[in-house]
DNA sequence: GTGAAAGCGCTAACAA
DNA sequence: TTGTTAGCGCTTTCAC
């Protein structure tokens, strides 16, 4: 499968040269003969030999390596984040090291500080610290944000609101004249964006909307609202993200309450599993993969350049797909539903 | 945020020794009379100094670091698999890597080389190497494999063959005659051996039991194979994992085949989505997170000792779970159904 | 109990 | 074009 390790020392004494010629023969070949490039070349493949990353830390200060840190990495969101970054910076031949941080602020500290002494810069996905924080952390170590802006520390951004105003219009259309957001959790940066761009949006098409508070982005987070939206007056729910959409789904369901007749639901981030939910989620479609793919770029050119990136903020399009969870609004207002407790 | 990189060195200044007593104060404090401890480690935490593990490395050769290495991130099995690996992982102190390798072969044996330079051992979950290189590789460098068995080296498997025998049980009782097993991969080892619990089990109960031939381990894979399961006669179909399985869900559904009407259906995983199709599926379920959690421990103990960990075989527990996408076998065999073309 | 010194694998001046 | 040398941050003998 592959020879034990060799150091440099190895390979130049095998060619007959010094480490030295190694080094550069490897790294910067240009400064060496070119048959002498050849025989290191050829030496270092037979030995099995490549450069410790380690051991050039030392003198470069870099590892090659960046780090992803996920909030929850039980939120398929973030399967194709993941691939996206992983994508880029296979290309660009770093390393990446993944970290969970559960939804805890601490830990994401905490692991963000590993992190610099083990990679050369780090994507933040949603992250949790103050924005503070961030920025006085992005003084000293490269970082780019995903899904959360933040003076001065680079970001990209799944650009939901206009497809989530678009949502808004799909559902005005259908007759709804009272809708409702379910909100995610305090810590989220996007949930109050999101917001606003479905009020707005329900402002222009003169219907009411009300805010339902905050909620974990969990399935169990999303049933546990259903009882309260059953017993509410809208006639239509637009969630926070898909996770949370699809466990209000199945508190709807154990409820007896009928998706869309009785309430038509809304995503957002088209997650695996949204399409073939039951009824299949309305929702917000973007492509994590390419945030991913974007952040990643921002943050290895923010490496290599030593500066911010010249596209500072950066957004990926996203759109609504319309599939059954949303249907014409009920005749008779609330019918056969819960009263509250 | 968190101050600058500080060195070995200001530490020993800023108190008044030399480095020597810095790095044995900190790794070894049995070795530094108490006092000169306490004064260290309040130095290192107020000038924010940690031990650098590359320079670390030059010494112990450990990164302490480990790769886990996946064929396929999109699918939501790993998702709990990378959580319960890096709780291990960052119980013992390691950091974690990742690598998605895309179902290639190839891009495997890149991965693997690099991370021998990279990290201390690596875990590899449903590997597509050989035998023989997995077997020579693990003389070479600590792995641990997740469902996969391979002599030689260390693995862990979701039990998932008992629970399949379970769901022949089931449907036998469900009054079905004719089941069919929807193959994984042909790269993917645990395929044959949950065809052969099935074919066993179907012999048993003196059922029909055909084995469609090997499909991809994707939702694609399993729609594509909706049109040939509707002209078969098989009244039940299993298939070799949960991707498969909902979109052969979706494929069903496409072609107006009712489910469990006409066609019960098995998965395999009980991954995120499962649950929440429709019909949902009636699945096998295993802790991944456990399957992760197991792994990683026995690769740090395999890293700590040297040696191959004691418990070189370990199993998690599987069960079937059954929901509504099996139901009675339809009372004239194939009807309605599409002929075969 | 503590310090001095050597060396891990590699790169980058500086010489030759 | 190549070799020599020093040193990156840390640990670990070996003295003291």
């Amino acid at each position: 499968m592959a020879p034990t390790r060799a150091t440099i020392h190895d390979v130049a004494s095998a060619v007959g040269v010094s480490p030295a010629t190694v080094s550069r023969a490897l790294a910067r070949p240009e400064l060496v003969a070119a048959a002498t490039v050849e025989r290191v070349r050829l030496a270092a493949t037979e030995l099995g030999y490549s450069p410790s990353p380690q051991a050039r830390w030392l003198h470069t200060g870099m590892s090659e390596a960046i780090t992803l840190v996920l909030p929850d990495i039980t939120n398929p969101f973030f399967l194709d984040l993941i691939r996206g970054a992983q994508h880029e910076a296979a290309r660009a031949g770093y390393t990446q090291m993944l970290v969970d941080t559960e939804e805890s602020t601490e830990q994401e500290r905490t692991h963000l500080l590993a992190a610099r002494k083990t990679s050369d810069g780090a994507v933040l996905a949603g992250p949790r610290l103050s924005d503070a924080d961030l920025a006085e952390l992005s003084q000293l170590y490269p970082i780019v944000s995903v899904n959360r802006r933040i003076r001065g520390v680079p970001s990209v951004l799944v650009d939901t609101p206009p497809a989530l105003a678009a949502a808004v219009d799909h559902l005005a259309g259908l007759g709804h004249r009272r809708i409702a957001y379910l909100g995610g959790p305090e810590s989220a940066w996007f949930s109050p964006r999101r917001w606003q761009a479905i009020k707005s949006a329900a402002i222009r098409h003169k219907i009411d909307c009300e805010h339902l508070g905050a909620h974990p982005p969990t399935l169990d987070g999303g049933q546990r609202a259903a009882p309260q939206i059953a017993a509410g007056r809208a006639t239509a729910v637009i969630a926070y993200n898909d996770v949370q959409a699809l466990g209000l789904l199945r508190g709807l369901s154990a409820l007896g309450v009928g998706v869309p007749d009785q309430i038509s639901v809304v995503g957002c981030d088209d997650v695996f599993g949204a399409e073939l939910a039951y009824p299949s989620l309305t929702t917000v479609t973007g492509s994590a993969e390419r945030a991913g793919e974007l952040a990643t770029q921002a943050l290895i050119e923010r490496i290599a350049t030593g500066r911010l990136p010249r596209r500072q903020n950066r957004s990926v399009p996203a759109e609504l797909t319309i599939r059954t969870s949303t249907g014409p609004a009920p005749r008779s207002v609330p019918h056969g539903r819960r009263q509250p407790r």
